[in-house]
DNA sequence: GCGTGATGTTGAA
DNA sequence: TCAACCTCACGCC
């Protein structure tokens, strides 16, 4: 379930749950064994995420005044679990388990479970783009890359250099939602359309940290107002397109297209998002 | 029990 | 462009 608002609904879970208290910090499968051993036992004081990225701050360890970070990276299997204090045996393999007082996190299948310094935790930052989920975010960062680019608009919002957070789902679907033609090349986007779709990622994302899903049907097209059956099929939220390839589009009733980009699925509709290229 | 696929990223060719 | 890595749930024998 991992895009932007996964990692930044996490870190606020994290955040509740072992802020200001010693943490006892293990690794159960062994991978993160030795980090583990080095923060164990402390303070966690700060939990913040960056796009996809978490970072776990731990001060005192490194020297006065710095700071360890644990940076956690889900990539495409990553899980979070958390349960009360005391923790069960860890079961199957559990990378990186924190306890604090009354709860406990297990983490598994990551593809980054690292402790770093400050230095390289600033690198991470300075590789990513600007995150609508954080403050500090300017989208004109991100449109001075688009408005230069002959790449497909679909691959330039998955591009965490450019935007950073948005993955396969809020790309189709925030694509959808502003009738693009997920081809279009960056630099034939508008200004505006691009401020359009920030906006909207803003937005909807920020309404998926709040609910730990995604969720991007109108409300004239969720399944109350329109008399159809709601998705029964994973434990995703309702959506246009994202995995609807065949189906009749919410809105236009033309089947919802699939194809592969980069070695993902991109999903369409090609009614609602026709190709500005007259003929093509 | 086996094969497949998945909301991701990196690094080599 | 492709393989590699991380894990688990699901469908199909």
């Amino acid at each position: 379930m991992p895009e932007g608002h996964t990692i930044h609904r996490l870190a606020r879970d994290c955040a509740e749950r072992f802020l200001h208290a010693p943490v006892r910090v293990s690794s159960p499968q062994g991978k993160f064994a030795d980090g583990a051993a080095l923060i164990d036992g402390t303070e966690m004081t700060s939990a913040e995420a960056h796009g996809k990225h978490l970072f776990l701050g731990f001060p005192g360890f490194l020297g006065p005044g710095d700071t360890a970070w644990v940076h956690v990276h889900l990539g495409l299997f990553g899980k979070v679990a958390f349960g009360p204090a005391p923790p069960p045996p860890p079961a199957g393999t559990v990378r990186l388990r924190l306890t604090g007082p009354a709860a406990f996190m297990d983490l598994r299948g990551p593809t980054v479970c690292a402790l770093i310094t400050p230095g390289e935790k600033q690198a991470v930052h300075d590789r990513l783009g600007p995150d609508p989920l954080r403050e500090d975010a300017d989208p004109d960062a991100a449109w001075r890359r688009i408005s230069r680019s002959r790449t497909t608009v679909a691959a330039l919002l998955m591009d965490q250099k450019v935007v950073a957070g948005v993955g396969n789902v809020y790309r189709a679907e925030v694509l959808f939602r502003h009738g693009v033609d997920p081809y279009l090349p960056g630099r034939d986007l508008t200004r505006g359309q691009w401020r359009a779709i920030w906006d909207d990622l803003v937005e909807l994302m920020r309404e998926g940290v709040r609910n730990n899903r995604i969720d991007t049907v109108r409300p004239e097209h969720t399944p109350e107002a329109m008399g159809r059956p709601p998705r029964v099929d994973d434990h995703g939220g309702e959506v246009y397109v994202y995995r609807r390839a065949g189906q009749a589009c919410h809105v236009c009733g033309e089947a919802v297209r699939v194809s592969e980009l980069a070695a993902r699925n991109l999903f369409w509709c090609p009614g609602c998002q026709p190709a500005n290229v007259p003929g093509a």
